[in-house]
DNA sequence: ATTTGTGCAAATCGTTTGCATCTGA
DNA sequence: TCAGATGCAAACGATTTGCACAAAT
């Protein structure tokens, strides 16, 4: 009854809620092909992540998966449509993926460019002014820009 | 004693401070060249104004200003540099430029693609968690977004 | 059998750079 | 005069796209 094999790649559970990569794909409405659950795996299995294209495709590449840039680049995408991430625009040039979706702010390490999570409990934004006639707030996002002192 | 030309390009009074153009720019260690105070007065003397590269180039070639889109790069760059106007990032790929540079934030309207002022009295950011060890606080963004309704 | 995804290379977009030529002090 | 600016075109980095091939349902 030898039921392992190689690239067995997790079709069991995982990560954060209850299910697995699997079921989180197919809930998005995205087909669970091998190199979408490589990169969920990639990007769900340990903890909250801040990455940009290029970095997890470098990242896939080293782990012996094989994938295009364009492939990292439109699944990044995707799962950002599917609510599975959340782009983050601190500067102009890359755009940075983070893991966490749920509401919170960030740092922005200038020198090292680099981002991370400001624990939800902290930045109050308070006496925000009303959306303009017709539109509605979508999103506030508070970037908190910091430089190596002296 | 005729001394009137018709590229008289300004040289006296103008917009804010007290300073005109000109010397604006020698304050900020920049000659004032054609080019140069052609474009602070398209930037200075209409309000605040969020500008890409590309839009103040193409405005600049409209009102018959010969000048380069390189040169409108390496101009906004060093304004910026000199505090004279502010990069804003709101979402990877174009930059824009604030001529406004005094404490406040932003509403970005996200299928325009448009920046606009919150009035500085609005939002409070409170709650700030301390910056990292060996780390100070450059500067905190806040950016609204704001999406049509329905 | 269809539909959808993938890889590659070429294309695009915003931005930067190298270098010869001009221009302001 | 001559350091500093400008224009052009080529170079660039990040991202997108077109299309033939491969994999998922």
């Amino acid at each position: 009854m030898l039921m392992s094999s190689v690239d067995e790649t997790m079709t069991t559970s995982n990560d954060s809620d209850g299910l697995n990569l699997d079921d989180r794909l197919r809930d998005a409405g995205l087909r669970p092909t091998r190199q979408r659950l490589s990169l969920a795996h990639l990007l769900f299995s340990k903890g909250n992540r801040h990455v940009s294209a290029e970095a997890l495709h470098e990242e896939a590449v080293v782990a012996g998966i094989p994938v295009s840039l364009a492939t990292v680049y439109n699944t990044l995408h995707q799962f950002n449509e599917a609510g599975l991430l959340r782009a983050v625009a601190v500067e102009s040039s890359k755009t940075y993926f983070d893991t966490n979706t749920s509401d919170h702010h960030h740092f922005f390490i200038e020198n090292e460019n680099r981002i991370v999570d400001v624990p939800a409990s902290h930045i109050t934004v308070a006496d925000l002014p009303e959306a303009p006639e017709g539109m509605e707030i979508a999103r506030v996002d508070v970037i908190v820009r910091l430089r190596q002192k002296d």
